[in-house]
DNA sequence: TTATTTTTTGACACCGGTATCATAAAATAA
DNA sequence: TTATTTTATGATACCGGTGTCAAAAAATAA
C-alpha cells in the first residue's frame, strides 16, 4: 500500500540513502543512478513522508505563514502565491491568523514555530512591521521573509546600531503607487484631493500618504492636514471618511478621493450615494490594491494594482533561497514590486 | 533549547510514555501523576513535535482542507473555523485549493494525504459533492466530512446499494432558506420574482431552486422557466443574469430577483444601476450567505445568513469525533445549519 | 600498471514521539 | 493476611526518513 524509501531503494536496487539524495536533488550522484532512481520513484509512485523528513533533517519541510488582516481577498491570494511556491519545492505550508491584540501572539507564534519545526516564515504586514515579533524571532534563530511597505533602501531602515537586516524584505512601494495615482487625479485637473488613509500601524499608510503629499507638491498643489482623514483599512472607515470630509456640503471643496484601499474607496463610494453626489461627475473616488472588490462597485474603481499572489510567491522564493541551498536562483527574485495605475470608472475630469 | 518528551519526562522522574499518556489525554493514568507531568510540561514549556507524532502513530495529527471555490469570504470562513477546532485539538492543518478542471486534481488530493499522512479531511462544496472524489477517499480508506447542501435525511442519498455513508456530512439547508427567503418577498407583495441562479454543479444551486419552487406554489404563485436565468456564483454572472431577466424594459415585469449568492445579488444590482432601475422602489433584490459583501453594496442586501466559520468547526469537530476517539462529545456537533433571512434595504415592498 | 585523489555509494545511528506488551503497584476478594 | 484481579507504569521496538562517516568505485597521477 504505501511506498516508502526502503521500498523504492530496493526496486531500484541501491541503498535508501542513495534514493533519499535523489530525492533531495544533492549532489554527487551519477546520472544513471539518478535515473534508475527516478524510475523506481515513478514506477512505484513514492512520495516521501512529510513527517519523517521533518523529524530526521535539520530544518524541516513545512513553512509558516503568519498574517493579522481582515482581508480575505488578501489573505486568499497570499496563501496561493506561497503555496504554488511551497508546491513546487514540495514543502507544506502552516497558515497562522492571529490577531495583533491577543497578547500572547508571540508565544503562539513561537509554539507553532516549535511544533512544526517550520524552516521559515513569511510575515505580511501590519505584523511584519512590528519591531517586538521581529526581535522574537531574531533571537528564536528562525529565518523569515517580511513583506514590507516602502522602498528597498538600506539607510531607510536606520533602526540604528542593531540594525534588522534588511535582505529579508519584499517591498511594496506604495509611495510610487500613490503618487501614480495622485499625479492621475492632478492630470485629471482636481485640484482639491483628500486622502481617507488607513490603519497608522501599518507602514503602507504612512507610505501611500508621502506619496500623495509629494505628489501634490511636486504640482504646486498645497498639502492640507484637513483632507486627510485618519481611518482604518475597512468599508465602514471608508463611509465615515467620506461623509467627514464631504461635511457640511463639502465646504473644503474636495472633487477628488483617494481612498486608502479599495474597501476605504468603496466605503466612500457608499457614503456619496448616501449624500446623493455623482461619481465621478462631481467626485472622483480612487481605490488601491485592486481587490476583485474594485470591479464589483458601482462604477468601478480606478485603483492601483498590487500583485498579491506574485507577491508572496517571491517572497516564498526569498525564504527558500535562504533556508536551503539556492537552488531556486536569487536571480529571479524580485524584491521591489510597485503597484500600477488602473483606470477605471470612478475618476474622471475634475467638475468646472 | 529545545525540549523533548525525555526532559520533561525526567524533570517529571516519570517513563516518557506515561508523559505521552498524559499529552493524550489517556486513561489510567493517575491522577496525581498526571499533575506532576503537568506541572512540568508547564515548567518547560513543552510542545510535543508534531513531526514525532505524525511519524510514530497510526494516524497523524494533521487534517486536510480541500476546496475549489473562488470565494474568498467563504474561503476564508472555512479556514478559521476547521483552524479553531485543530488549534483546539492539538492538529494542524494542510489546506490544499485546487480546481475542479484539473485533471490530475484526484492524483494531487491523494498525494497530498500520503505525503502528509493526514488522519482526515474537509470536504467544501462543490468537491464534496462529486462522487468520484468521495469514491477516491473511500478506496483510500482515509476519513472525511463532506459539506453538502440539503437535508439530513438518509433517504435522500439513493445512490443505491453502495450507499454512500451519511453519517460524515454537514448539512446546510438551502432549500429551507431559500423557502424562507422567497416567502419574505411574497410577503411585500412580490408575485413575478426571479432566481439568478450558482453553478450548476452545486447542489445548493437546485436546492435553492427548489426552495423557491416550493414557496411559490405554497403561496399559489405560478412557478415560470423564464424567470430563472442559470449562471454561476459570480458577480459577472449576477451581471449577465439581471441584464437577460429584465430584458426589454422588464418585459416579464418582474418585481423582485432573488440572487444565487451575495455576489450574484451584487451583480444584479450593478446592472440594475446601468438599467436605471431604483432599488428597492422599482425592484428587490436579495442575496444568500451573508457574507461581508453583502453590507458593502448599495443598498446593502436582504439575504440569507450562513455561518460559515461555526459550519466549518463542526465539520472538523465531526471528523475528530470519528478519527480519534470521541474526545469531544458527538452531542454537540450540529449537523445541520439553516441560514436565516437577514432584512436589510435591498428589498422593500412590490411596486403597485 | 600501480598509487593517489576524487567521486559515488552504503551502513548505521539518530530524530522524538507512539504502540505493544510485560511488569509493578493498587484495589479487591478470599 | 494472602491470593487474585484490576489499574498504572515502564522497557523497548518501531515509524520513515536524514546526517555522518567510512568503504567502494571511478578518475587521475605517477
Amino acid at each position: 500500500m504505501k511506498v516508502t524509501i526502503n521500498d523504492v531503494a530496493k526496486h531500484a536496487g541501491v541503498s535508501m540513502k542513495t534514493v533519499s539524495r535523489v530525492i533531495n536533488k544533492e549532489p554527487s550522484v551519477r546520472k544513471k543512478t539518478y535515473d534508475i532512481v527516478m524510475q523506481a520513484v515513478k514506477e512505484l509512485n513514492y512520495q516521501p513522508n512529510t513527517a519523517a523528513r521533518n523529524l530526521a533533517g535539520t530544518s524541516s519541510f513545512a513553512i509558516g505563514l503568519v498574517y493579522d488582516n481582515p482581508n480575505a481577498y488578501y489573505i486568499i491570494d497570499m496563501q496561493n502565491g506561497v503555496l504554488s511556491r511551497c508546491k513546487e519545492e514540495g514543502y507544506e505550508l502552516v497558515i497562522h491568523p492571529c490577531s495583533a491584540g491577543d497578547p500572547d501572539m508571540q508565544q503562539e507564534i513561537a509554539t507553532m514555530i516549535q511544533r512544526s519545526r517550520l524552516a521559515g516564515l513569511v510575515l505580511t504586514p501590519p505584523l511584519s512591521e512590528q519591531k517586538h515579533i521581529i526581535k522574537m524571532l531574531d533571537d528564536l534563530g528562525i529565518s523569515y521573509v517580511r513583506l514590507l511597505s516602502g522602498q528597498n533602501t538600506p539607510s531607510e531602515e536606520n533602526e540604528s546600531k542593531e540594525s534588522i537586516k534588511n535582505n529579508n524584505c519584499i517591498y511594496v512601494d506604495d509611495y510610487a503607487a500613490a503618487y501614480e495615482i495622485t499625479e492621475h487625479l492632478i492630470k485629471l485637473g482636481h485640484k482639491t484631493i483628500a486622502f481617507a488613509c488607513g490603519d497608522a500601524e501599518h507602514k503602507s499608510t504612512t507610505e501611500r500618504l508621502s506619496g500623495y503629499k509629494q505628489a501634490l507638491k511636486d504640482h504646486n498643489l498645497s498639502y492640507n492636514d484637513s483632507l486627510v482623514y485618519e481611518g482604518t483599512y475597512s468599508f465602514e472607515s471608508g463611509v465615515e471618511g467620506a461623509k467627514s470630509l464631504l461635511k457640511n456640503n463639502n465646504e473644503s471643496g474636495i472633487t477628488a478621493i483617494l481612498g486608502g484601499n479599495d474597501e476605504i474607496a468603496a466605503g466612500a463610494l457608499f457614503a456619496s450615494r448616501l449624500m446623493n453626489i455623482a461619481i465621478p461627475e462631481q467626485l472622483s473616488i480612487s481605490g488601491f490594491e485592486d481587490s476583485p472588490f474594485s470591479r464589483q462597485t458601482w462604477p468601478k474603481l480606478t485603483t492601483a494594482h498590487q500583485a498579491n499572489s506574485v507577491i508572496s510567491e517571491h517572497a516564498a522564493r526569498l525564504l527558500f533561497s535562504k533556508t536551503r541551498g539556492s537552488r531556486s536562483h536569487d536571480k529571479d527574485i524580485i524584491t521591489t514590486f510597485t503597484p500600477s495605475v488602473v483606470i477605471r470608472e470612478s475618476t474622471g475630469p475634475a467638475p468646472k
